[in-house]
DNA sequence: TCGACTTGCGGGTATATGCCCGCAATGACC
DNA sequence: GGTCATTGCGGGCATATACCCGCAAGTCGA
């Protein structure tokens, strides 16, 4: 009898996944679903240009998948791409489609992360961060 | 100024992005990657032939995505497709390598939720499971 | 200064995921 | 018994994600 273990690998992804619908459902107004509008965010906050492989690192993807969504990015108007000094570098900035997706998803961000707290209650939203956090 | 809130969809993604890096680690031996694997178990544990449309239901996929999955663990000799007695359905049952990767896997995965288990420390478990639960 | 690592990328390969459209089979309701 | 809505799929389209290989640029030690 295989009794009814719950994966926490199915779990998360099974979240992870309800999630992004609900984000990308409240950001579709602004034209750019939350995986990119995350991205997005990380190059705003650094404050600087940033190379694919610190983008990678900022968001714990892999640095070929960074490329490749920059690609897309970079197609849709958000970002530029250049080169540092270090000319092995490829480094994005954000362009006025990224500054004007980042205005408009702000408020609908904050919506969905406000819905997404109220369901997990008093304390539950501290808690989740605190248990992802050891992972 | 942007403060530093954590979106707590991003946060969630990287979750299950380093989760799923885990428990595929430890399921390589057996050949299978935790999706697959994940997928297996519910067709195992619904103990008959089901849709692909149930199997959506069962593991909170997109109907489509469950047809795509299928087509891949289907090559693989992972599972087999048929017809039910509604001539719409497409059904799936366990297929010979299907069962070997489940027991081969059963122990690896034991010890990726072990692993998993050991870093939420305490109660933590249960805490996620609950909060993941709520959304 | 020259070879040996290290680092940063692009591209190939394979999955995973969701939305939409259209078709076929069912069901429900006159 | 005919519509007509519902349900189940396949396939097209677009992204997201990771691993590996190979090339180019930069670093560092002898």
């Amino acid at each position: 009898m295989t009794s009814a273990v719950p994966c926490y690998c199915a779990t998360l992804r099974i979240a992870a996944r309800k999630a992004t619908a609900v984000y990308d459902e409240a950001l579709a107004p602004a034209g750019i679903a939350l995986a990119q509008f995350s991205l997005l965010r990380k190059i705003e906050r650094a404050g600087r240009e940033v190379s694919l492989s610190e983008l990678g690192r900022l968001a714990a993807l892999d640095r070929s998948t960074v490329g490749r969504n920059v690609k897309v990015m970079r197609r849709k108007g958000f970002i530029e791409v250049g080169s540092g000094d270090d000319r092995r570098e490829a480094t994005v900035r954000l362009a006025e489609g990224g500054r004007a997706a980042l205005a408009a998803g702000a408020p609908l961000w904050r919506a969905a992360q406000a819905r997404v707290e109220a369901k997990l209650g008093e304390g539950g939203a501290g808690q989740l961060r605190a248990l992802l956090a050891a992972l």
